[in-house]
DNA sequence: CCATTTTGTTTACAACAGTAATCATCCATT
DNA sequence: AATGGATGATTACTGTTGTAAACAAAATGG
């Protein structure tokens, strides 16, 4: 059980193989060519190396390889988040909350379900 | 105006620094020496590397310097959480805000203060 | 069948990061 | 004045990250 210790450029592959997964590789390039300058060779490389981190895993197909995740998205986003908690806001929920909250465009929508969430925890009082 | 990229270990760092500055290379270390492992030249390469990225600044003062922050914590917390945001949720802000709402614990007060926020968000509709 | 494209593997290389040790100074104490 | 500690500067070394090119093998189009 390596680690996951996703870069960030790895974590634009993550998020594209957790959305479509299984998947080849070029389907991800073809995904990340939407938004990212890298060449194949690039999103190759990070494709090693997520294996290689366990993060990913492979089967074959014919001549090219299925990809998906070895992890979740929900364990791994849990991970960097608290690295993120940890070094940025020493730890404090309360001012990371506080911090995304104003720096962030919220639909009425979207708002309503935070307070929801925040009346949840409330009422369970953990 | 470098851009200050600041690794997670120089983020500990910075964040004695915004909490003690102006300060001594020695105070800094007490300060870590608190919470982590780190030997003081360890330390002090940081602080080397943060000056040169532009992160911090000092003044001498007899034979020791006077370290001070030359980015403000707000704009720096500001983009690392941008870049964190992009990184692990694809930008968006309301997956983010669940996420971390889910995984912390939070007092009374700190809920009744970010409904405050949330609502200040409602009225405001930006 | 042969050339081209696709797919995967290996190698590359600079910058940054984590973690220090060593070296040179300067100040303070005997 | 000589020495030992504090302080800063330089050097070191490994692993990671960003960014790819080169190479090999297989499949595909003509």
């Amino acid at each position: 059980m390596t680690r996951p210790d996703i870069s960030n450029a790895e974590w634009q592959v993550m998020n594209v193989v957790w959305d479509i997964q299984p998947t080849t590789a070029s389907k991800i390039i073809q995904q990340l060519a939407k938004t990212k300058e890298w060449t194949p060779a690039t999103i190759r490389t990070f494709l090693h190396r997520l294996v290689k981190k366990g993060a990913l895993t492979y089967e074959e197909d014919g001549n090219r390889y299925l990809y998906r995740a070895a992890v979740t998205r929900r364990a791994t986003v849990k991970l960097a988040g608290r690295s993120f908690l940890s070094s940025v806001f020493s730890g404090q929920s309360a001012p990371l909350l506080t911090h995304f909250v104003k720096d962030s465009k919220l639909s009425a929508a979207e708002i309503k379900n935070l307070r929801a969430l925040l009346d949840d925890k409330e009422a369970k009082d953990d």
